[in-house]
DNA sequence: CTGTTAGCGCGTTCAG
DNA sequence: CTGAACGCGCTAACAG
């Protein structure tokens, strides 16, 4: 016995009706006679019938699809956003479809048109931190298809976006490092690609300014995320005539190979020089010493893209708004920034 | 200008040519003038034409999507899955649709029929608990759509499963309790209804068995994994009058919850009674005091459950093999179980 | 090399 | 209340 999918003619065959009564009585058309219409919902039930979603899809041109497109899976924060978006989505009759550009400009655009062929109702999108061109996104656009961004968002599209207050954020640990006595804080920043690169900056820079500590620039270095360069640059920066005596990187990542290059170098956290990161791993808290970082909502990110994308799919085209959402961060201080004298876990 | 998805006819009528033409020029058909055919795929390029997967899916029967199945959320383990799951699945050219069943039967019926209904290529399941029919699973058997099996297999039916070494890791975790020098080792053992559970169930005997302890009736409770019991269980077993020196519980929520209990009565852990868990949780380590466990290649689990699900898709239905993958785990000792004297974190 | 026709599974006219 | 006919976007079989 081969394997078949039932269909509506092969029940209409079975009960000698046509095509079109079986549809009726299985998307529950009120003018039907209650006898046939049970006999189609039992022989449908019987041979396991399922409506044929791709045939559905031609026809409703809607999918009932949302697609999300991550850069990568190497922090834990994009499962995460997954995690929580799947929900949503779930809750809002949508299944999910998941491409990861892998920090590929390239592989970017092929995500966006695998999303197109499967003809998504919407999609949510965190860029990579290459990406300097948005044709590709602006697509979407063209044809219909709602999109959000999150975390790392497209400042030139007009679309809505989910965030965080990165800026408020780096802004309250750059002020927790200073308050522990520390005065030549570095900063490892984020690509100039991303926007939550500046508001990052903009926060470390704020802090520095309302404390009255001059901003040095040999203090803030660029980074491209690459994390074969941390050695180089953490390296840089404690060969300094005037070192620094702390140190916020962009991300948690960055900010624990930052810690093993500190540590070889002979030097000790936070005493020598403290350490921040920025998004609150699930590693962060094993190392040694553990990571002072801030905690992002990320399942609430990815539940508040899936609504927004969800709100922008019911309405007409000219009443989509760009609304934006800044979620609440948290200021986790652990042991590598915590002078000696205290010594609580967190 | 209202969104529109560029099709076969638009570009046909704007070269005015036939549709069959422009669909030779598009899959990249021999015989086709140059110039047409670059014609056409320069239009085509210009609209961002793109082929519509549903309309293929109808004509190929194959929608090049792959269906997963979660019970939960709840611990860190099945979104590994998916990760790896996902991956492998692009990997292959597939794309991934998820369905969490949230430990409900009548749920995991529906998401069969989600399933079903999206014409998924293969789909690879984790069972609830609750689950003891299986007609709901049988049904892609009938359809000719592989199933795979991870983590909670169904041994009633016979498809390919991926597993890891759940006798074994009992088996070596039991033992290493039994060398700090514990004697009187309770379980907290899962639902019956889950393999996995007597294949732990049978780990934690033969140690027992290989050290000679007598295997004690009442220090194995059957548990449904129900968070919410954990709290009566353990506090039954620590007002025994012959109290348990060590608590292995069937993963790592449990053991957790189990902590807090002991904790909480007033009991030193591991000195008065030892615990450990099973899966390493990325919680696991953080607790006081961390917790000893198993660790899974959650992720291996699920890129191993596609590359089974894709060889059986690429395979004639009678060639349809149940292969049985076991994967390794690896013992991860924490100070739930280590003596007082090495004071070592892991 | 190209155009015409048919049909994938379904819902929706339009006629009874 | 029911049936026949059409079309969603696409590929394949059959003519030229």
């Amino acid at each position: 016995m081969k394997g078949h999918q039932t269909t509506i003619v092969d029940i209409a065959k079975l009960l000698n009706i046509s095509k079109s009564t079986v549809s009726r009585a299985l998307t529950g058309h009120p003018s039907i006679k209650k006898e046939t219409k049970e006999a189609v919902l039992e022989l449908a039930q019987k041979l396991d019938y399922q409506r044929n979603m791709h045939a559905l899809s031609l026809i409703t041109r809607k999918s009932n699809t949302l697609g999300i497109i991550v850069p990568e899976f190497i922090t834990g924060y994009f499962p995460k956003v997954i995690i929580g978006a799947q929900e949503a989505a779930a809750m809002a009759g949508y299944n999910l479809i998941i491409s990861q550009s892998n920090e590929s400009y390239a592989t970017e655009v092929e995500n966006t048109k695998v999303m197109l062929a499967n003809q998504v109702d919407g999609v949510m999108i965190s860029m990579t931190k290459e990406t300097r061109n948005f044709d590709h996104f602006s697509v979407f656009g063209r044809k219909g298809i709602p999109v959000v961004f999150y975390n790392r968002i497209c400042e030139e599209l007009e679309t809505p976006r989910v965030i965080v207050d990165d800026y408020d954020a780096a802004f309250r640990i750059v002020e927790h490092l200073i308050k522990t006595g520390k005065k030549r804080i570095a900063h490892l920043a984020g690509p100039s690609t991303l926007s939550m690169s500046s508001r990052r900056l903009n926060g470390y820079l704020a802090a520095l300014k309302k404390y009255k500590i001059q901003v040095s620039d040999e203090l803030i270095i660029p980074y491209d995320l690459d994390m074969d360069k941390v050695k180089i640059y953490v390296n840089h920066l404690l060969q300094l005539k005037k070192r620094p005596d702390a140190l916020f990187a962009i991300n948690d990542p960055t900010a624990i190979e930052a810690i093993q290059v500190i540590k070889k170098a002979g030097f000790k956290i936070p005493r020598d020089i403290a350490v921040a990161g920025f998004t609150n791993d699930s590693i962060s808290a094993l190392i040694e010493p553990s990571l002072t970082t801030i905690s992002q909502p990320a399942e609430k990110i990815g539940a508040t893209a899936v609504e927004l994308l969800v709100d922008q799919i019911n309405r007409p085209r000219n009443q989509w708004k760009p609304i934006i959402k800044v979620l609440k961060t948290e200021l986790i201080i652990r042991d590598s920034t915590r002078p000696a004298t205290t010594n609580n876990r967190s």
